[in-house]
DNA sequence: CGTGGCATTGAAACAGTTCAAAACGGGTGG
DNA sequence: CCACCCGTTTTGAACTGTTTCAATGCCACG
């Protein structure tokens, strides 16, 4: 991943708000929403933390995180978007971001401001209902990832966050046995709860058990069945 | 919580879809919503993962548990509701319930059909965003309990736990120092990803400081500030 | 008044953290 | 193009918190 890109919008997760099926308007609807794009380099952020925010955005290349910071200072990665997936969505709770948005390697995006969406979703509410899919979807997948991740020991946090990967990659038409994983140890080990030294001996251990090969961020997932195993997915 | 209810909407989170604001019809909007009402014994299920399900709920009184099933029966509560609040969102997102709503306390509720919700959003608009604004705030609301739970230990999460219950339950108009909190020792260790032994001794350890008092479910915040201390909210 | 589920407590085993040091890797400037 | 340097990653060893296993206590219910 994150070095990847979707090359066209058949795989992206806004495709039902772009493209609402059942209108047959062609690309009518989709300019009508004043598509704008844009791209960050690693290090850049696509907002911060407190900054009015309501737009819908979408990954087309490399990888972003979504980093909390508490009032006590600590950070926390709290997500992070794929090519074809739908970036800090939760922005819109309140039209101020609650959270930081950085990429972790060059990243390419789409970008639907609220307005425009509204002026779209009016006409065709359809649009909105696929908006509220997106938005469930999501909490869905929360749900499940922390579920899976938060009552397992490390080793199979890792696994989890492999196939995780893997899985949103191939959903959006992308190799997800081989990829590159633009997050640093650190983002990963924020991500898991643990600690970068235990994120380190686990890769270690995947890659000494040949379940994986590991060359740094560059990831290779030999015997996913036994990564699936690991975690308890049977 | 749990034993207590809300008596009237001015404190429900679906407030803003049955009485959508600068719409002056009165009661004519709640009305064509088709609202119904039901309730729970404990341990009754709401559905159950598979179901076919596309509504929206909201809890007047009691408590509910979310429950995840994994394909190895391993089961984690991955959420909890109490009055006020939205039950199972995540439901919109396939029309088919992937987890299972289970009250851990007798329970009434309030239903919205998918159907009823759709009808009124094509007329009013808002109530569609409302929705989108509820499903956001879901996202970032799990989102920073995950961040603050994973990276902590034992004491802080089961902390974190009940000052999110307290402010919770103050939001819909309820007591939060003083409640009683329905799920068992096994849920809540499960929704913090510890065993149900940690969980004991941290409430032990907690009121031997003075912190809170514990008699069984039975709760009372003593010094919240200092929980919030520990929890890192300084 | 027993019975069974739930909660608490204790002691030993283990996984993860912490602290420290060495190895690696990517970029810069000579 | 190589040497150097900084930040990141890996590895090691001691320590800490959590789990595990086992026993006891508690309360509701039949």
């Amino acid at each position: 991943m994150c070095t990847r890109s979707i090359n066209s919008c058949a795989s992206c997760c806004l495709r039902p708000i772009c493209f609402p099926a059942g209108v047959t308007r062609g690309s009518s609807t989709v300019r009508r929403l004043n598509v704008t794009h844009g791209h960050l380099e690693r290090g850049e952020t696509l907002y911060v933390s407190g900054q009015r925010c309501s737009a819908l955005y979408a990954l087309r290349s490399g990888c972003v995180k979504d980093v909390l910071t508490k009032r006590n200072g600590v950070e926390a990665l709290v997500q992070f978007c794929l090519p074809g997936e739908a970036v800090g969505l939760g922005c819109l709770a309140a039209g101020r971001a609650r959270s930081s948005v950085i990429a972790v390697a060059a990243s390419r995006y789409c970008k639907i401001s609220w307005a425009s969406f509204q002026a779209l979703a009016r006409e065709v509410p359809e649009v909105a209902y696929e908006l509220v899919r997106l938005l469930a979807a999501t909490v869905t997948a929360t749900h499940e990832l922390v579920a899976s991740v938060l009552k397992q020991e490390a080793l199979a946090r890792v696994a989890e966050l492999l196939l995780d990967v893997s899985a949103r990659l191939q959903r959006s038409g992308l190799d997800g046995s081989h990829f590159r994983l633009g997050l640093s140890r650190r983002d990963i080990a924020s991500y898991l709860g643990v600690t970068i030294e235990t994120v380190s001996r686990c890769f270690t251990e995947l890659d000494r058990r040949r379940l994986i090969v590991v060359r740094g961020k560059d990831l290779r997932l030999l015997r996913p069945a036994d990564l699936h195993l690991l975690v308890g997915d049977g």
